[in-house]
RNA sequence: GGAGGGAUGGCAGAGCGGCCGAAUGCGAAGCUCUUGAAAAGCUUUGGGAUGCAAGUCCCCGUGGGUUCAAAUCCCACUCCCUCCGCCA
């Protein structure tokens, strides 16, 4: 969430800032209203608790004084201050509350930079890499535009109809070299940031409390699989997790960058995209992903938001995919972030630019839900981490666009050489006779 | 699932209604001594709200309650440990 502070001391910057994202303003200005009555419900709480804390204080020395009646006045004293606390508490709790419900729900400040839209529409496209100048529909033969539904189909590595007789739509089943493939991808990705990150493997069932610290409670309940017998939820990213690691803690400004990568299954209902983009893997209910994250000071963020992208961008490169960075708008950013790059990859098959990784920075947005702070070297003030994270690569979509790609204009389907280490010797799949 | 025990500062650990935001030890930082280090001695050392500041207020797993007063008593929840049961 945003810093109650900064509403409070710079709050027609703040508000500037979130009209940016074409929302409506009257949140924000009710946040700021009850902040102002918040502050002034502690101030005078304070002061009876003050109060009541003396005379308590009175009470036990004139006991110990064995002055009866002098502790009895007080006690009546106290019973009447007391009796004004309660009613002070009771507002000041009111208020709180309202305010901490209102602020989970304000999204994030967008970074300054990131250009300004109203809607996806709006993404300026950073740059074009793996065409060689040749336009989209013009840069592939054939061979290649053929679906991975019936590419997938026909070699039989994807079997939608099994997948939706045991689970339902959208929830693909990989079969044969298609399976292997989608573990090669993993494999892959963690490999190629093994250097610097390290592995973890959480849980994918968390708490309420943990989707809250990401950003994806209260909004966006809807959006994700919620177990009602034992109040968890499926996890809709590993970010859920690998945030939530270090919450509640405080790091030494030495630890910092954490970096950690996670391989996971991701949940998503995907409840508002009904019918839209769901042929196939373009939209599954069920996919593995391997997330890059990282947990950094202010200072260090910038960097770290370009290594993240670098190492997302040259997986893809490596898979020797053609694909564009986009820069997400103002109207077209998260709940969450301040900055946000996709990165989409071009499926000849489905004639379509597919958006394969998301990589953002969210300020201290998340770590203030999370409550992650560090200690600077220096001494002094704790202060707020600063959280980014991308994906290195998500399962189903390149998927679609390798095996889109490397058809062959026999049916068979080549893969690229960076592969070729985790296929168990081979080097693509042979066309069915 | 059932029966017990526990949760206190960076760590260990005392406190079990007022004199406790909290002994003591370890660790860490600074200073003294020393050519330097070790040893020794002294000092400092949790988080947060508010305020220019002095200060005031809150936090002893979390949330309620009892009391003039709660780390301390009561209730619920979470987590950890031991035992029994069940089970991949």
């Amino acid at each position: 969430m945003i810093d109650v502070r900064r509403l409070r001391d710079d709050f027609d910057a703040v508000r500037h800032a979130l009209a940016r994202r074409g929302i409506d303003l009257s949140e924000v200005d009710r946040a700021a209203d009850l902040d102002r009555r918040h502050r002034t419900l502690v101030m005078r709480r304070d002061e009876l608790r003050g109060q009541k804390n003396t005379v308590s204080k009175d009470i036990g020395a004139a006991r110990r004084a064995g002055e009866a009646a002098r502790a009895f006045a007080l006690t009546a004293e106290s019973t009447a201050v007391g009796e004004e606390l309660d009613q002070v508490e009771a507002t000041t709790v009111a208020a709180e509350r309202e305010l901490a419900a209102l602020l989970l729900r304000i999204p994030n400040l967008p970074a300054d930079d990131a250009p300004d839209g109203a809607s996806e529409a709006d993404n300026p496209v950073l740059r074009v890499v793996g065409l060689d100048g040749a336009d989209a529909t013009s840069g592939y033969a054939e061979h290649q535009r053929v679906p991975h539904w019936e590419i997938g189909a026909s070699l039989g590595i994807l079997d939608l109809e099994r997948g939706a007789r045991i689970s339902g739509s959208m929830f693909p089943v990989y079969r044969g070299m298609g399976a292997t493939l989608a573990r090669a991808l993993c494999q892959l990705a963690l490999d190629r940031n093994a250097d610097a990150f390290e592995e973890v493997r959480p849980p994918t069932l968390v708490r309420t409390a943990t989707l809250q610290a990401t950003g994806q409670l209260p909004k966006f309940a809807d959006d994700a699989y919620h177990i009602e017998r034992d109040d968890l939820w499926l996890i809709p990213t590993a970010e859920v997790p690998l945030t939530s690691l270090r919450r509640n803690e405080i790091l030494a400004e030495a630890e910092l960058p954490v970096r950690l990568m996670g391989c996971t299954p991701c949940y998503r209902r995907e409840a508002g995209s009904a019918g839209r983009d769901t042929r196939g893997l373009l939209r599954v209910h069920e996919f593995d992903k391997v997330e890059i994250l990282a947990v950094t000071t202010p200072a260090q963020a910038a960097a770290m938001h370009a290594e993240l992208l670098a190492r997302a961008e040259g997986t893809i490169a490596a898979l020797g995919l053609a694909y564009r960075i986009v820069d997400i708008s103002t109207g077209d950013l998260g709940q969450s972030h301040a900055r946000s790059f996709d990165i989409e990859v071009y499926a000849p098959g489905c004639g379509m630019w597919l958006e394969v990784s998301s990589v953002s920075w969210f300020s201290d947005y998340q770590a203030r839900r999370a409550n992650i702070r560090y200690r600077p070297a220096a001494g002094g003030q704790t202060i707020m981490c600063h959280t980014l994270n991308g994906s290195a690569l998500a399962v189903p979509r390149v998927w679609a666009a390798l095996v889109e790609v490397g058809r062959q204009p026999d049916g068979s389907v080549a893969f690229p050489a960076a592969l070729h280490p985790y296929l168990r010797g081979a080097t693509g799949i042979a066309a069915r006779v």
